[in-house]
DNA sequence: TCAGGTACGTTAGGTCGCTCACACACGGGT
DNA sequence: ACCCGTGTGTGAGCGACCTAACGTACCTGA
């Protein structure tokens, strides 16, 4: 398994080589294709899980089968941690969005790692923090801002952590179909594409398969807010 | 200081009784009055608070002035701690909803407590867990449901938390305008207000000043799906 | 006790974004 | 090479909810 990802991981940062190398021994691979699904809205849940490499999707379906996504996590990210602290069934399900290959870790040895350097519950108390941050942040978007801005929001956000320089600006690779883009700001992929439509007009952003081209970042910044 | 409430919060249930009056000793103790305000978005926080009595609801504050509301927190519960945990500026805004007391607790104070008690981070990382589960909740409810629906929800969890039997059903002593209402649900007061008239109409609940008795728990629980 | 602020109730009109509907483009499998 | 499934682009129509604009009922403090 690539545990370098993990090596750099925040959260392992404290532990020393042996600490480390104890706790990669415990370590689940599990390699998932694009739209499999690793569990389920309901599932029990005792392990959390790290990304190597790939991108998840963490979501609920409403009862008449509609989709919201939470998250989309990636690279060195962290995902199912919620049911160890609280223990209650997955509240989301997780499923790929790419070819992604993860490291599953079970609570009971998530525990013993505790135990060894209290530094890690620091760790992922920030993780938690952080992520609640960001969902704090959602919301209040959802209420604030219309599909554009919130599409324009999206693009922004997920240039900061998937983002690589281009030619030309920069490209976005976030492997989500329109639809799951919808989904991820809470829109049908109708009003998602003529949003997106309208920035390609203004010369804000090119689309390739499953990517963006960010021309303009300063113009997609301003419309975002 | 009125400590009973701190005794009973799971928060501090491990530590023995010295740990827990060294603790006390540390506490600084906040008086606010309706509509005062502790800390504004953008603040640096280096403390976390106990609501000892009161409330206290934690918004935003867009741009243009909206209001939106992430919670409302009752007695026993705590908020602030992210700023600890994820040194960053105060993400929301606090103020009482109605005459509240508080108990301050230092961050550094805090973390020796932390040293001395480890069980005191896990009951931190299941009270942020389990507001990252509620707030994905709602996360999901602004897109899939209608207002009503949000209404009828948000009534059930005002209910869950500071209901208390009644005669004829469970009085809800939240405290909250109609227009608080609205922005904890993400709508207009106009729309929220006919969304209770309706309710009321219904039969499924009555309204009082700043409060609502719940008559037809069952009705509004079908609403709220 | 009166004045003025604050909260509540209700209406009318406009609009954003949803649903529905369809056409096209692409790509992978037989 | 040809489907056929999946994803993308675009238009028409409609409806939930917002904004704007009032009147009324409180409560509170001078």
């Amino acid at each position: 398994m690539d545990i370098d990802v993990l090596r750099r991981a925040p959260l392992f940062a404290s532990l020393d080589d042996q600490a480390f190398g104890a706790l990669t021994e415990e370590l689940t691979e599990v390699d998932l294709s694009r739209g499999s699904t690793l569990f389920h809205e309901g599932d029990p849940g005792d392990q959390l899980y790290f990304i190597i490499s790939g991108k998840i999707k963490l979501g609920r379906t409403a009862p008449d089968g509609r989709e919201s996504l939470v998250a989309i996590m990636g690279p060195g990210e962290l995902f199912g941690e919620m049911a160890l602290f609280d223990p209650s069934p997955r509240s989301t399900s997780a499923t790929a969005v790419s070819e992604t290959r993860l490291a599953g870790l079970k609570h009971e040895n998530l525990k013993k790692v505790i135990e060894r350097s209290p530094d890690v519950s620091a760790q992922l108390l920030q993780a938690l923090a952080r992520r609640l941050r960001r969902t704090n942040e959602s919301l209040a978007d959802l209420v604030f801002s219309d599909v554009p801005g919130r599409v324009a929001k999206a693009l922004l956000d997920l240039a900061d952590r998937f983002g690589r320089p281009a030619t030309d600006g920069i490209l976005v690779a976030h492997e989500l179909t329109q639809e799951e883009l919808a989904q991820l700001v809470g829109a049908s992929r109708e009003t998602v594409n003529k949003a997106l439509a309208e920035f390609v007009q203004r010369g804000w952003i090119r689309l390739e398969a499953r990517a963006v081209v960010i021309l303009d970042l300063q113009r997609l910044k301003q419309r975002s807010r």
